[in-house]
RNA sequence: GGAGGGGUGGCAGAGCGGUUGAAUGCGGUGGUCUCGAAAACCAUUGUGCGUCUUAUUGGCGUACCGGGAGUUCGAAUCUCCCCCCCUCCGCCA
């Protein structure tokens, strides 16, 4: 949600912004101000007709006899049919205000990449030299990822996954969780199924409904990640800057319908429906967001780093920006078998945008203001597990692992699925 | 799923058609007292919107007692719908 103050001061400073998405983007921005300007216009007329109703109660109330009383009620009839009808008007003017401001994004901050395309920041490591062509981490896995019979029970896009690399994943997380918790950010795990407010605080809606699974019969949706439900962990709350920062980190798995991606990606486990994912948010003043999304992203750096793969940021385009992000990095890792970089994680500020829309604020100095979120992907497991897999492949089809998730339980190596090879 | 009881300010808890933004207690803040602290006493203590003074921690108006709609001159108080919590029964990882 955009700031109507600030739309009504900065008019044309909001559009110039808005217009840097692409030039449509800021086509209801006309409506929303000539909303704005009938409701100031019927605000006082309201307040005055109540101002009079307010005065000729207390009149009423100490009428010196019924007569008096009568009077008075009777010369007030007219006043609330009035208050009434206006009240009306004032309410549909309303709504439809709301209406109109909440499809606007969030300004893009300056720095964003101007687009088209993304804007490289840095590249780190090196794709490993195999010496033979590489696999995919279908066949590197083998039995081991059953996609197969997933899509038997459940559709395309789904994966049972098997043996050591379900303790892989256990490993990932507990040591990702143990990593956050030490950097401040409180483990979390989360409802999945919300309401619609949780997923409209987040901006999720009206943007993305084609992206997720609703259940018509309990009126809930299926998160597509923990962020919306982080987010509302503070619904309408205020809170007392010297609490701030708030960091959590959330685990659960995370639905998408994907739909829209037909086509994309069909093979593997780097787009399905269902996954497992570690999701840092940041509630935090608003002077601190811009500090706090460099943290976010040196953390996932530094995840990257110790699991040994090689990846690549980038500062996303602003045409290719969600609604409630103002900027957003994503962090790529080498894909061998596909010869590119592949989004892994992905960190946003979203400044004020959910933080309005959730009526979160901050009280500093005795003033209070909506604050900051932010959020961040510690580890995305199905796509981790992919890179893995595939950047620790060895020419026997063996794959070795990262030694910083021995501790918690990860094995060493895979041995090689002969079955999985065979079948290439 | 069935039956019943509730949702009031940071918390506890009155009010159940008319000086109620809301008694009282606790907590918070400022002050008096004290060498200092505690205790005691005094004062103060919400948020949004509009407007004025555009320096304001400010003045005025207005709204907010889970959310929405209604009855009424007037609703925290009455009616309806929704949400949430609690108790008992049933079911269940």
């Amino acid at each position: 949600m955009l700031d109507l103050k600030l739309i009504r001061e900065d008019t044309d400073g909001v559009r110039a912004a808005l217009v840097r998405r692409g030039p449509d983007a800021a086509d209801g921005l006309d409506r929303v101000i000539a909303l704005d300007a009938r409701r100031r216009e019927l605000l006082p007329e309201l307040e005055g007709l109540r101002a009079e109703q307010n005065d000729a109660n207390s009149r009423i109330r100490s009428a010196a006899n019924a007569d008096v009383r009568e009077r008075e009620i009777a010369a007030m009839r007219g006043v609330a049919a009035k208050a009434k009808a206006l009240e009306q008007e004032f309410g549909e003017v309303e709504l439809e205000l709301q209406g109109a401001l909440a499809p606007l994004p969030n300004l893009p901050d300056p720095s964003a990449a101007p687009g088209p395309e993304d804007e490289l920041v840095r590249e780190v490591g090196v794709p490993p030299e195999l010496g033979f062509t590489p696999r995919d981490h279908l066949e590197l896995a083998g039995e081991r990822i059953d996609m197969d019979r997933a899509a038997n029970l459940s559709g395309t896009r789904f994966a049972y996954l098997k043996g050591d690399l379900v303790m892989l994943e256990l490993a990932l997380v507990r040591w990702v969780l143990e990593k956050l918790r030490d950097a401040g950010f409180e483990p979390v795990i989360p409802p999945v199924l919300v309401r619609e407010r949780a997923l409209y605080g987040t901006g999720f809606l009206p943007d993305t409904e084609q992206q997720i699974y609703r259940l018509p019969d309990d009126d809930l949706y299926l998160v597509g990640t923990s962020e919306v439900a982080l987010a509302s962990l503070h619904d309408s709350e205020i809170i007392d800057g010297e609490r701030l920062p708030l960091r959590y980190a959330g685990f659960s798995p995370c639905f998408r319908r994907e739909a829209g991606a037909a086509g994309k990606d069909t093979r593997g486990m780097i787009r399905v429906h269902q996954f497992d994912k570690v999701e840092m948010f940041s509630f935090v003043a608003p002077e601190q967001s811009v500090a706090e999304h460099e943290r976010i992203l040196a953390i996932e750096e530094q995840i990257l780093g110790e699991l040994e793969l090689p990846y690549r940021v980038v500062n996303i385009a602003v045409t290719d920006l969600g609604n409630s992000a103002a900027k957003k990095y994503d962090c790529e890792a080498w894909i061998p078998s596909q010869g590119r970089y592949r989004e892994l994680t992905s960190c946003s500020n979203t400044t004020d945008y959910q933080a309005r829309r959730l009526n979160i604020r901050v009280r500093a100095e005795k003033r209070t203001q909506p604050l900051h979120t932010l959020n961040g992907t510690a580890v995305a497991v199905g796509r981790t597990i992919v890179a893995l897999l595939e950047n620790g492949q060895r020419a026997d089809g063996g794959i070795d692992l990262p030694s910083c998730l021995e501790l918690y339980g990860a094995p060493k190596a895979l041995t090689p699925d002969l079955r999985g090879i065979d079948n290439k």
